[in-house]
Order: C-alpha cells, then structure tokens, then sequence
DNA sequence: CCCGATCGTATCACGGTAGA
DNA sequence: TCTACCGTGATACGATCGGG
C-alpha cells in the first residue's frame, strides 16, 4: 500500500510541514511533502557533484524543485491556504523583510496604516489558527482513544514481549501489504531486516499452520518454500519467536498454543 | 532622562462584491 | 436584491525605542 501525497501533506505535523519533508519509518526514506519523491535512508545521492546523504538529499530536492517550502504553500490555492490575495500578497512581503513603508513602495500605492492593520490581522489569525489546532487536535485525540489501543493480539508463546509486539493495526496492514505484494496468502517478497516487521510477517505466515497438528519437518519446508525461498531462515524465526515448538530431535513441529 | 518617531491595537466609515 | 464580508484608509491612544 502506497501512500499518496495528499494523504501524507494533510497527516504531517506542522513542524514536519515546515521542514518540508517527512521520515516514512516503513520504507526507511525521507519523503518530500510536496511531491512525494523519497530519499532512501543510507543511500548516496549525488548532485552537482557532490554527494549528499537521504535527509541532506531531500533538504536540497526542496530548493532545487520547489525553491522553499514558504513559496511552495504560500502559492497553493486560497483554498488551502485560507488567505485572501492581499493577505498572500503581503505575507510574501513579509517574508523578504519588508517594512510596511517599503511594501506601499513595493506596491506602489497604498496607506501603510492599511498594510499596519493587516499586519495586525494576520497574527490575530495565526492566534486562531493555534487554538483551533489544538481543539482539533484534542478532539481527534479523544476519539481515537477508543481505537488506538487496538494492538494486535499475539500468540501466548511469545518469548518475550516488549516494543516489537506494540503493534497496531494499522501498522500490520501496512507492513504486510509491503512485505507480501501478492496478497496475504502469497509468496513473501523479502524477509525484513526490522524485528517488530519480522514479527508481524512471521504471525502471518503461521495461519498457514493447522493449530492441532503435528507436523514433520519435510512438510513444515513445503510450507515454508512456498512462501519464501530461504525457508531456513524462516524456519529458524518462528521457533525464536515461539510462533512454533519442535522436537528435542527436530523431527516434529507443532503450533504453539 | 525626555522627546519625538514608530509600532501595535482598536475602532470607524466607506465602497466594492460574492453569494444566498 | 440584500447581506455579510473584505479591503482601504483615517484616527486615537498607549507602549516602546533610539538619540540627544
């Protein structure tokens, strides 16, 4: 599952929206805001002739393309922006420093009183603009409350619980729709290198598993090779994980209760 | 420290205009 | 067409600041 870039300019946080770009924990890169272009972590990117690491690379992807993130919002549609053409207009003078008597000169007429008052006007708007933030967001935040506990429920044979099993669903369906491209009851494409994704990836393999059956270990590869070639590897993460018993002479697998 | 300039805030009046 | 809102500009008044 993809997310697009409207999705993720309208979850971002101001302080994400102001740096133009968010970490997308899932894909390990640094995706730009305004068009959604990512930056994969640990990843050289060279520009101009010189190399620039993912976050440094999408820093600079924001100048070169969209010149700033200022100038970026600040030309989006008044719809977003919820500013008249005056007050976008005078902003922009704000933002190169101008006093009020050099916007009348800029705008070659005018009162400064009026560019005073709409000085006044903008913060008065930014003074809103916070408290209905915040509302909102303690609105959201009281309403999520009901489904935000949901973290999945896991086998009792975890061997130890702790962060990689904090997992919501939300976080699952995005994993496993990265990690098993073909559906849920397909080939797996990679084995994550994260943990808490190893976790959720294995849980999903194991409902291929018959709960009361034993199972030899010739059958138990079957299994597995069909989902994913390296099948040791997974074979040996399920009895680590405790998603499996075996045998003291590995000759029998089971699901553990 | 004082004085004048400038700034921030508040209010009013007037004209234009988008939309019910 | 009426209304509500916007932009403009004037004015008042206190706060603040910089220079002498």
């Amino acid at each position: 599952m993809q997310i697009n870039a409207e999705e993720r300019f309208w979850n971002a946080t101001v302080e994400e929206m102001t740096n133009g770009y968010v970490y997308d924990d899932l894909n390990d890169a640094y995706v730009c805001l305004l068009c959604n272009e990512g930056f994969e972590d640990g990843i050289i990117y060279p520009l101009d002739g010189t190399l620039y690491e993912a976050k440094k690379a999408v820093k600079r992807h924001i100048e070169d393309v969209h010149t700033s993130v200022f100038d970026y919002l600040i030309h989006l549609d008044k719809k977003y922006t919820g500013l008249t053409e005056q007050q976008r207009e005078i902003l922009d003078y704000f933002m190169k420093g101008f006093s009020d008597k050099e916007i009348v000169e800029a705008q070659g007429g005018g009162s400064p009183s009026t560019i005073r008052n709409h000085r006044f006007k903008l913060k008065e708007k930014e003074k809103q603009a916070k408290v209905f933030l915040t509302l909102m967001n303690l609105l959201h935040k009281s309403s999520d409350k009901k489904n935000d506990d949901k973290f999945i429920h896991f086998h009792k044979g975890a061997k130890m619980v702790d962060d990689r099993y904090a997992i919501t669903e939300e976080e699952k369906e995005k994993v496993l729709s990265t990690y098993f491209k073909q559906g849920l009851d397909g080939q797996l494409d990679t084995f994550p290198s994260k943990e808490k994704r190893k976790v959720i990836v294995l849980q999903n393999i194991m409902t291929r598993f018959k709960v009361d059956k034993v199972y030899t270990e010739k059958e138990i590869n079957e299994i597995l090779k069909s989902i994913y070639s390296d099948y040791v590897t997974i074979r040996r993460y399920l009895i680590e994980y405790g998603f499996m018993n075996r045998s003291r002479d590995c000759t029998e697998y089971w699901v553990k209760g």
